[in-house]
DNA sequence: CGTTTCATTGAGTGCGATCAAGCCGTGTGG
DNA sequence: CCACACGGCTTGATCGCACTCAATGAAACG
């Protein structure tokens, strides 16, 4: 893990949407590899942290060892904000992967820039809870196919083009989607074999069928 | 519905914390009888409720029909916050309730209040997304038991007292937990017979053995 | 090339859904 | 006051989807 503090005067930095710049002018950078934890779970929350490349996943585990993915979290995004002291998921590195952080109560300090990474980490919470919300309904009322094609859309969507790289594995698919590895698999086996989908190989995909899959995923 | 304005110097409120007075001194009061519908989902979404009395759900409806209710709220909770400018849920009245409003684009013209009641939202919406991430853990990974044990504990913590009375039908806790109603229903069932609840009626229990409940619910 | 990790496939089971009665409290009209 | 209907809740029987357990296949890595 390496930190780079970057000097930047704060005053120059022009006004940014979330994910074009946001954090990133203003905070640490740090790497991250594989697997590798950013925060844990009950740790003090006073850092916010962008993902500037590769992908961040949050996790939680109930007393019996179950695992349970919050959200996936891509170059751009917004993560660690919390309601309360203490992180309520822990945050991984899905892969090598870079991020940046500011802290929360020193951005009072910073001025106008301060005021204005405070407004972008509102909107970035009440955004959060936009895409919780859909999860729920997911987790609570669909099918196990209908999560799977859910998941691919919104993936693909995410990073728009062709063909698409899962950043995750069947594993973090599965928790995330409440379903066992093994389900996960058969849909995705079975959604290709209906030509809705088609994989290169077993982290590359292309949609064939948009319409068709949207259909399947609305519910 | 009946609608009542009232006349308060907001120069003279004092700070309140959320659930204790919040928008009460400030907004707008209305009355909803048993069902109806406070706000549609996809209506404009510029408004901010605050219960007053009663209890009040948030539900949404896929394509086919399935129905998912996304949060219960009772005296003191606020509710109605988006990310963006619509609501992504209807909300409904359960039996007779009374809340109050505020415009969110009006607040800032009542300087230091305002201040303060955006404050309350943003802190509102944060707590609103905590209390998702604990409900996705719920919808995700537990057993129709656990679900039922973990939503009989939330709303008994949640009124205190050793009586509660729940203010939903089966109907809407089965939609509440991603069950049918049959399912919550036999899970009722089981933990009274396991001694770990008592109902007096259909809508009125008591916890018996809250260790033994708690140690179901966490999963 | 062997080892390890991750993904797929198959067989069988079980939990929760579905379908179908029955029960009970409440309200209504005779 | 009782007969009846109605809606909400419970209970029973059966079904099917997703889980579990187990084996195989396919990459990634030393």
């Amino acid at each position: 893990m390496t930190t780079q503090r970057l000097n930047i005067d704060l005053s120059t930095v022009t006004p940014a949407q979330i994910g074009e710049a946001g954090l990133i002018p203003c905070g640490v950078r740090m790497r991250f590899a594989a697997g590798e934890e950013i925060y844990a779970q009950e740790e003090e929350a006073d850092l916010i942290y962008q993902v500037v490349s590769g992908a961040v996943r949050t996790t939680r585990l109930t007393s019996d060892g179950r695992r349970h993915i919050g959200d996936f979290y891509y170059p751009g995004d917004l993560f660690g904000m919390e309601a309360g002291p203490e992180h309520r998921y822990s945050a991984e590195a899905l892969g090598e992967c870079e991020v940046v952080f500011v802290k929360r109560a020193a951005l009072k300090h910073y001025g106008a820039d301060g005021d204005r990474l405070e407004r972008i980490i509102w909107v970035a919470t009440a955004q959060q809870l936009a895409r919780t919300q859909d999860h729920l309904m997911l987790l609570g009322r669909k099918s196990a196919c209908e999560k799977v094609a859910s998941f691919l859309l919104d993936i693909a969507n995410r990073f728009g083009g062709d063909l698409t790289t899962l950043p995750m594995g069947r594993q973090d698919m599965a928790d995330y989607l409440g379903l066992t590895i093994e389900t996960v698999s058969r849909m995705l086996t079975q959604l290709q074999a209906e030509g809705l989908v088609e994989f290169r190989a077993c982290r590359q995909f292309r949609i064939l069928r948009r319409g068709a899959l949207a259909r399947l995923a609305a519910g």
